[in-house]
DNA sequence: TTATCAAACTAACAAGTGTTAGTTAAAATT
DNA sequence: AATTTTAACTAACACTTGTTAGTTTGATAA
């Protein structure tokens, strides 16, 4: 193991800024004035710009892959397989917020990568679908267009990253039953 | 009434760049391109960059705030303010899809009016808040924590512009049915 | 002690950035 | 017909960008 706590630091503190002012807006001189270093410095541990964004997005995506591919395969109802996204994303946005912004934000400025990560993502909507049609066909889920459920179960989760830094006083799992009631079961009493 | 169709044209195209690349990764060269112009033709009608992003976030910050000063002081039920809420956000998303997008992901690159825009952000939020809270006290919603309602209704609103052009299949009004049924009703059945 | 190595540094470059100045050509107005 | 206006142009600017090359420093290993 070479320089991998100095290279993770590096990786941690782009990912702080991109959330901050987006991938494009950073610069490396940024970077390294965060980091208390001079931008050539950098080089000594990564090869570009470019490869901080793919770490970021590419790491992230996989875990999403990977645990979908975990809740789909279990022989749960659809609900619980609900409840299971719903915790998926609040423990990704609360362990790596910062990642999140990128993933959300700047994807598009993926380059060599773009488009394995189009690939997950697509597989990753496709699967959620999947299960929000099983639950539709299976009665647990009201007869409403899939994909406009899923669009709005997806746009929240998508998004607790903005809200979890906020709230430090609410915990993971209280938020975590909260979110999944009021997805699921709607706010009207 | 001088040359503003020409500016209205820029602003237009800068909107539907800044949606693909996000304000900082769009250059003046950019725009030019896509106005079939060069760059420094551009400054004839705009005079910054800055100009083009405070104009397009701006005006869009005030719709919202002026319709929502309409829906809270109008005497209707919690229910019906929440649906009017979702049919202002749907009619904004698809009237300007670009405009969302930098109004979601670029405000932060706004200077001299951040401040403003922040405040008009905090008060609309701030009304939707009481709105929820106001439903709370008398029954007509869950009682959960409020913030954790807005925020999961104010991340799928805020997201629809993303979603709109892709399902062109799927008019407005039909979109507002069920967009406000799963919101409020939930999705279980 | 000497050699190695991680991790910082200075200096520099080529390309790209927003923007200004001054000019031109055609259309609209007088 | 003469003048003004609109909206494009070329050329250039000062500055910023990501990145490379080569060097220095201090700690660790031989």
């Amino acid at each position: 193991m070479k320089q991998q706590n100095r290279k993770d630091d590096i990786v941690k503190a782009a990912a702080k800024l991109f959330k901050k002012k987006g991938y494009s807006a950073v610069t490396m001189r940024d970077l390294a004035t965060e980091l208390g270093i001079k931008a050539a410095s950098l080089y000594n541990h990564i090869n570009s710009k470019q490869e901080l964004l793919n770490t970021i997005i590419i790491s992230i995506a996989e875990e999403f892959t990977n645990e979908m591919n975990n809740i789909k395969n279990a022989n749960t109802a659809t609900a619980q397989k609900l409840t299971d996204i719903v915790d998926l994303h609040i423990k990704i946005a609360s362990e790596n917020s910062y990642g999140m912004a990128s993933l959300n934000n700047d994807w598009m400025h993926l380059d060599d990568q773009l488009e394995y990560y189009l690939t997950l993502r697509n597989g990753y909507e496709e699967d959620f679908r999947n299960i929000i049609r099983e639950g539709i066909k299976n009665k647990e889920i009201v007869n409403e267009n899939p994909d406009i459920i899923l669009f709005s179960l997806l746009s929240t989760l998508r998004t607790i990253y903005l809200w979890i830094p906020k709230k430090e006083a609410l915990d993971i799992k209280s938020l975590s039953k909260s979110l999944s009631r009021i997805l699921i079961k709607g706010i009207d009493s």
